[in-house]
DNA sequence: TGCTGGCACTCGCACGCGCTGAGTGCCAAG
DNA sequence: CTTGGCACTCAGCGCGTGCGAGTGCCAGCA
C-alpha cells in the first residue's frame, strides 16, 4: 500500500502536469517548490521511484521528469480528487444559456456548444430521437392458440418481429379485432404518441382477452423503445488542436472515432447508468481513443437517465474541473427537459 | 493575353503541385522533365516570370519554385481543366452504396461518407428538413382595407410576420372567415403538408375575394419555405489531417468554420443555383476558409435543385477529380431521391 | 523576335556539433 | 527514514556548414 505522502506526491504530479500545456514532464525539484510537501527533493525522488515501480507514473525518456500513467490518472480520479463544483456565476451562466432553447434540437445543440466551451474539449451529447419515426403498420399472426407473432413496420421501412406467449388462448376473431383497432389508432402516428393512443385498448375487449391484449401492447411498446433511434451531436472539435504539439498522429484516430457514431454510442452506452463515468486512455475499448479520456454521465428529464452526455479529451486533462462541468450541465439539461 | 504555351505551363505547375503532398514548390527543370512542353527550362523560366507578373503564380520565398495563387487556380479551373468523369466502376460503386439507404437521413449519411471517401476531403451535405416542423397557428390582422398582416407561429415557438398588400379591399368578416378556415386546416400539420391542404381554399370565397385569398396563401407558403429548417451533415473531418504538415494553424479555423453551421449554410447558399461552383481560397467570404476551396453543386429529386452538397479541402486540391466526384454523387443522390 | 545554354547568385533545409539545464540514481551521513 | 551531495544522462537549442534546387540575366543563335 502506498503511504499517505506518496499519494500526495502523485496528486501533485498530476496537478502540475495537467496544469501546464508544455510538453515537459514534472521533476522532483519543481514539485517541492510548487507544493508544500514538507520534504526535500531527494525524498520526493525516492517516492517517485516507488510510484514508478507500482506503475502509477513513468518517464518518457531517461533523465526526464515523470508523467502519470493511465493507472496513475485512475488512482487520482478515484481516490485523490473530487469533483470540482461549478461556481455560482458559472451555474447561472449555464442556466441562462440553456433557458433560451426553443425545442429539443436546440437544447441539444446548445448543450453541446456549452459543454465544449466550458471544458475546452470535444463535447458529445447523445439523445433519443423519438419524434421522427412513425408506425406504418402492425401485423399480428396466430402461430398457436396462445402464441402470437407481432410484426412492426415503420415508415423508414424497418421491420421488427417478436414472439409473444399469451397468458390465455386467443381466438382468431379477437386477434383480427385487435389488429384492426391497433392499426386504426397507431398507423401513421409517431412512436412517441403510441403509448397514450393504445392505453385504453384493453377496455374494448372481453375480460378473458384483456390479459393477452395487455401483453401484446406492452411488447409493442418495448419494441418501439428499442427501435428508437439514438442520435448524437458533437461539438468543439476545434479544441482538438490543443491536444499535443505533435498531434497529426494523435488527432487523426480521434477524428475518425468521432465520425463513427456507432463507436461513440457504444462508448457512452457502456458507461454506468446514471452516475458519472470516467474512462481513461486504454480503458476505452476503441483503440483510436487510447490516448484520450471520456467523461460521461446520464441525464434525463425525470429522475432516471434517458440519455448520456460527456466529453472526450486528452488523458492529460483537468479531471475535477471537467467532471464538475459535465455534471452541472447534465443536471441543468435534465431540469430544462423536465420543465418543457 | 497569355500565350498558349504559358497556359500550358500553368497547367503543368498546378498539376505537379497538386499531385504531390510534399511541401516543395515546383521548379522549371522538374517541369520540363515531367511534361512534354517541347521547350527548355530557360524558356519555362521566362514564362514563369511572366505568369508571376500576372499574379497567377508566386514564389513562397526567393529562389524556391513557384506555387499557384488563388488566381492561378481560378484560371486553371475555368479554362484549363475540365471535370474528370468518374469511371464506370466508380459510378457503379456510388450507385450501389447509395441504393442501400432506407430513409432520407440514411441517404444523407451515406452521401456524406461516400463523398468524403471519394474526394478524401471534408464532405458537407445540406438538406431541407421539411418534415419536422408543424404549424401551431396562423393569425391574420387587418391593418387597412387592403393591407393584411400575416403572423405564423410554429410549434417550435418561432414567429414570423409578413405584410400583404391585397389586390382588392378585404372585409373584416371575410378575414375572420379565412382565418378560421385556415387554422382548422393547417393547425398542427406539417409544413410539407400545408400546400395541398390549402390549395382549394379560394373556392370557398366570393369571386371578389379570391384574389386576396390567393395572395395570402401564397405569402404563407413562401414563409413556410423560408422557415424550413436547413440541416447539415458533415463528414470526413479526419481528412483534415492531410492538410499541410504545419497545420495546427491551418486546421483550427477550418474546424471552427465547420462547427458554425450558419457559416456553411451561407457558403453553400451563395453558390450558384444548380451548376457546379468552385470557390477558391480568398473567394470564400469566411476568413477561416481563406486557404481552402469549396466545391459545391445543387442536387434534387426532380429537375431543379432543392439543396446543395459539396466538399471543402485545401486550395491545393485535385480540382478535376473533386468536381467529377461531387457532380457524380449529386446526380446519383438526385436519382435516389426521385425514386423514393 | 523568341528560344536556348551558360553562369553567378540566393537561400531553405538537413546535418553535425557542443553546450546547457533539468532531472535522475546512488550513497553516505544525520 | 530523510537529507544533501555528486556524478551521470540526455532532450532541446543555437550555430555553422555544405548541398542542391531554383532563379535572373545575358549573350548567341534561328
Amino acid at each position: 500500500m502506498l503511504s499517505e505522502r506518496r499519494l500526495e506526491v502523485l496528486r501533485a504530479i498530476v496537478q502540475d502536469y495537467v496544469g501546464t500545456d508544455e510538453p515537459v514532464a514534472v521533476g522532483s525539484k519543481a514539485l517541492t517548490e510548487r507544493h508544500r510537501l514538507g520534504v526535500s527533493p531527494a525524498t520526493v525522488r525516492n517516492d517517485m521511484a516507488a510510484l514508478e515501480d507500482e506503475g502509477y507514473i513513468a518517464q518518457p525518456h531517461t533523465s526526464a521528469g515523470r508523467i502519470p500513467t493511465d493507472k496513475g490518472y485512475r488512482l487520482f480520479v478515484d481516490k485523490l480528487a473530487g469533483v470540482k463544483p461549478m461556481t455560482a456565476p458559472e451555474r447561472r451562466a449555464i442556466q441562462n444559456f440553456l433557458d433560451g432553447a426553443v425545442d429539443l434540437d436546440d437544447v441539444v445543440g446548445r448543450t453541446v456548444r456549452l459543454l465544449a466551451q466550458l471544458t475546452r474539449q470535444v463535447a458529445v451529447v447523445q439523445y433519443p430521437s423519438l419524434t421522427r419515426s412513425t408506425v406504418r403498420h402492425v401485423e399480428l399472426l396466430s402461430l398457436a392458440p396462445a402464441r402470437v407473432m407481432l410484426v412492426l413496420i415503420t415508415d423508414t421501412g424497418r421491420v421488427e418481429q417478436r414472439m409473444i406467449d399469451c397468458p390465455a388462448p386467443f381466438g382468431e376473431t379477437s386477434l383480427a379485432d385487435l389488429r384492426a383497432r391497433l392499426n386504426s389508432r397507431v398507423a401513421g402516428r409517431r412512436f412517441a404518441d403510441v403509448p397514450q393512443l393504445v392505453q385504453d385498448l384493453p377496455d374494448a375487449f372481453e375480460a378473458e382477452d384483456r390479459g393477452t391484449v395487455a401483453t401484446v401492447l406492452s411488447t409493442l411498446l418495448e419494441t418501439l423503445v428499442e427501435e428508437t433511434e439514438e442520435r448524437l451531436m458533437i461539438g468543439g472539435t476545434a479544441n482538438l488542436t490543443r491536444f499535443g504539439h505533435d498531434f497529426p498522429l494523435t488527432i487523426r484516430p480521434v477524428l475518425e472515432a468521432l465520425e463513427e457514431q456507432v463507436v461513440l454510442l457504444k462508448l457512452l452506452g457502456e458507461a454506468g447508468d446514471s452516475s458519472m463515468t470516467v474512462r481513461i486512455g486504454h480503458e476505452n475499448a476503441y483503440e483510436g481513443l487510447n490516448s484520450t479520456s471520456v467523461v460521461s454521465v446520464g441525464y434525463g428529464s425525470g429522475g432516471e437517465a434517458v440519455a448520456k452526455l460527456g466529453v472526450v479529451g486528452p488523458t492529460r486533462m483537468d479531471y475535477p474541473g471537467t467532471m464538475g462541468a459535465v455534471r452541472a450541465v447534465a443536471r441543468y439539461v435534465g431540469q430544462i427537459l423536465a420543465e418543457s
